[in-house]
DNA sequence: AGCACGCCGACT
DNA sequence: GTCGGCGTGCTC
């Protein structure tokens, strides 16, 4: 070896897709810039992965194992921004996972492997741009406020909540803001993060007119090949736009001035698998980081976020009125009526289960008055199915998953019970011949019965149903909104799919059912989830020139959020909301952390939650300031305490001192790692649900 | 996480 | 006698 090839061997150091918390060093003949993504070697079999490098070093680490040398750099420069390095370092800090899996977050997709020709080339039709539609006085003096400190070429990180009730006109404040970021410097990128269900072609179709040529699109349904090349024309400054659901905010940006977050309280944000983190929060970081701006939309923002907004951490935005003077529907309640006979006897599989009556009379002389009259309307409840179970009168319970304590729910069209977590399904036929004497009675209401009901009743128009069994096939979502646009469907019934953003002129009519179950959800978030849901579902109908009407069925309807929803009250539900979290120290007053052990084996489970409870208690007895403003909830079974076979124990600790109760999370989190192999442990730093 | 290895049960 | 279940250990 001579001695310039010596002087030339780096040490690279990788961040590889493994939970564990540290680097893993290959050799280089040559450097490699930090950043780029590299294939190396890995495990006894040698296995290659896909790593990014942290460091490039020419001095030899001490090692007492083997240092392989890496098969191939991937990048010609880095894929990944020392901005954006410095993002991933911070959420692998922040959210307690390994780097190499925040990064594999970040860039799920490999480069294609040949470079063809791009046939997209966007062919793109030569659109004039869209129409700049004139702001309302009250916009107008939303968007002044939300400019005012822009200068370029840096716009003032400050974020701004942006609360709009439901056809306040946000979308066209979104495209004006996007063309005032354009015009104070021509170079300037923005980000527009929306909820996954709301990426439809008309949604996208907006900006794309408006800003012809220069809007870059990414969603679930992409090829890799597809999302690569939109990611490709964002970093290269070819597009000036992104659009995209919560993974599009780790996008490298040649020169991002500007993130908008659509719908920012909506769920979709938060991811609930591996590293799970919130898309809108990573946004506020990202923003902070990078000092630029951001805008937090919604008209029915989240308790976090209009806390910051009220306590000044955030800009504070408002419009309180729909564009044109367009009223706000008009909400009506009606009395929930259950069928005196409760549930359907199932006698035989001949048995032709026939659709009860669940609504309303005053709810369907609704719907008949609209259709009559050529208009729309939507019927919304959130559950899958035609049953939530089966009870079975000789065992006196309700037919259980094997694998999850929780209800098989009866799909009555495909013949079999089917469990929403784990995707057991039993056909209809083998339960009841596995029953013969039993007499078994289908009880609860969902989707696929209130379809059932309104074919009964509605024959002659046209009816879709839209929920996740009825739009699995791709596309289908598409087609039957595409139907509804276009008049060929009169009546869309489904789940909270309908509740979220559509836009449709014919649509004057919504109804809600089954809203008591939203409210008795074990959950410190129902009362902000239903409100959520009800105010989102409601601002669907009348957003045009014809006005629209509310219908909610229910029984609770002295409830103080059916209350507040009916008034369309937002300030005054989050002013309660917020008056009940600080008593319990909830967020946004404290922080939680979320910790789940689980396991095959119930005894092994139920040893560790003794450990894990012995280890707190000892602790704390040994660190009693570090128990100090502490909730401690648990170790303790949760209300789904078998899932996909496995027994759950879970543990909540919520405190103001973010300091302390990350802390208390790392000390728990090592003694998770002290448990055997076999007992697995999740950790979800802001939880967003606690089943 | 993935993967190999190694240990016990029910099969051709 | 082996195929295969999952429990354990290791990864530059």
């Amino acid at each position: 070896m001579t001695q310039q090839e010596f002087d030339s061997l780096h040490y690279i150091e990788v961040a590889l897709p493994t939970p564990l918390p540290r680097h893993f060093t290959y050799k280089s003949a040559f450097s490699v810039p930090v950043g780029c993504r590299v294939r190396v070697p890995f495990g006894k079999s040698n296995r290659a992965l896909i790593g990014v490098v942290m460091a490039d070093s020419q001095q030899s680490p001490e090692s007492d194992y083997e240092i392989k040398t890496l098969i191939e750099v991937l990048d010609p420069e880095p894929e990944f921004s020392p901005a954006l390095l410095i993002m991933a370092k911070w959420l692998s800090n922040y959210y307690m996972v390994a780097l190499g899996e925040v990064l594999r977050a970040m860039l799920p997709v490999t480069p294609p492997k040949a470079k063809k020709a791009s046939s997209v080339e966007r062919s793109a039709s030569q659109w004039l741009p869209g129409p700049t539609l004139a702001l309302t006085p009250i916009q107008e003096r939303a968007f002044a406020a939300l400019t005012e400190n822009w200068q370029p070429p840096s716009l003032e990180f400050r974020p701004f909540l942006l609360w709009g009730v439901t056809g306040a006109g946000k979308t066209e404040i979104y495209l004006q803001l996007i063309a005032k970021a354009r015009q104070l410097d021509p170079q300037a990128q923005v980000l527009v993060l929306v909820p996954e269900i709301s990426l439809t072609p008309q949604m996208t179709q907006v900006f794309s007119s408006r800003f012809p040529e220069q809007v870059a699109v990414v969603h679930s349904q992409l090829t890799n090949n597809q999302r690569w090349e939109q990611l490709q024309r964002v970093r290269h400054g070819q597009a000036a736009i992104l659009i995209g659901p919560r993974s599009a905010v780790f996008a490298n940006f040649k020169a991002l001035r500007l993130i908008i977050v659509d719908e920012e309280h909506d769920s979709s944000y938060k991811q609930t698998t591996g590293f799970s983190y919130n898309g809108r929060d990573v946004a506020v970081v990202r923003a902070q980081q990078e000092k630029i701006a951001i805008v937090l939309g919604s008209a029915t923002p989240s308790a976090e976020s209009y806390y910051n907004a009220k306590t000044g951490k955030y800009g504070f935005i408002k419009i309180d009125e729909r564009v044109a003077g367009r009223p706000l529907p008009t909400i009506h309640l009606v009395e929930q009526s259950y069928p005196k006979q409760k549930g359907l006897a199932l006698k035989s599989n001949k048995d032709p289960l026939p659709a009860s009556l669940p609504f309303h009379t005053e709810m369907t002389d609704a719907l008949e008055r609209v259709i009559s009259k050529g208009q729309q309307a939507m019927v919304i409840l959130n559950r899958r199915g035609f049953a939530y179970f089966l009870y079975s009168r000789l065992e006196k319970k309700a037919i259980q998953c094997p694998h999850c304590s929780v209800t098989l729910t009866l799909h009555k069209r495909s013949r079999h019970l089917h469990c929403h977590y784990c995707e057991h399904r039993s056909s209809l036929e083998s339960v009841l011949a596995k029953r013969p004497d039993d007499d078994l009675v289908a009880v609860g209401f969902g989707s696929e019965q209130a379809e059932a009901y309104l074919e009964t009743h509605f024959s002659k128009v046209g009816l879709a149903r839209v929920d996740s069994d009825s739009v699995s096939k791709k596309d289908s979502l598409a087609t039957i909104l595409a139907d509804f646009r276009s008049g060929k469907t009169k009546i869309l019934v489904g789940t909270q799919i309908l509740a979220k953003g559509h836009d449709f002129s014919g649509l004057t009519l919504i109804c809600i059912l089954e809203v008591d179950q939203l409210l008795n959800l074990p959950d410190f978030r129902a009362g902000e989830r239903a409100f959520q849901l009800l105010v989102q579902a409601s601002g669907r109908a009348g957003r045009h020139e014809l006005a629209g009407d509310v219908y909610i069925q229910c029984q609770r309807q002295d409830h103080p959020v059916i209350q507040a929803a009916i008034r369309q009250d937002y300030l005054g539900f989050m002013e309660r909301e917020l008056a009940f979290r600080e008593i319990h120290g909830y967020p946004p007053f404290g922080r939680m952390i979320y910790f789940e052990i689980n396991g095959r084996r119930k005894d092994r489970v139920e040893k560790a939650e003794q450990a894990l409870g012995d280890f707190i208690e000892s602790s704390l007895r040994q660190q009693p300031e570090l128990g100090q403003g502490m909730m401690i909830l648990g170790p303790s079974r949760p209300p789904i305490e078998l899932l996909r076979g496995r027994h759950r124990r879970s543990l909540l600790i919520c405190s103001a001192n973010m300091e302390k109760l990350r802390r208390l999370a790392r000390s728990i989190a090592s003694f998770c790692q002290t448990l055997p192999r076999e007992l697995r442990y999740k950790l979800d730093v802001d939880p967003q649900t606690l089943l």
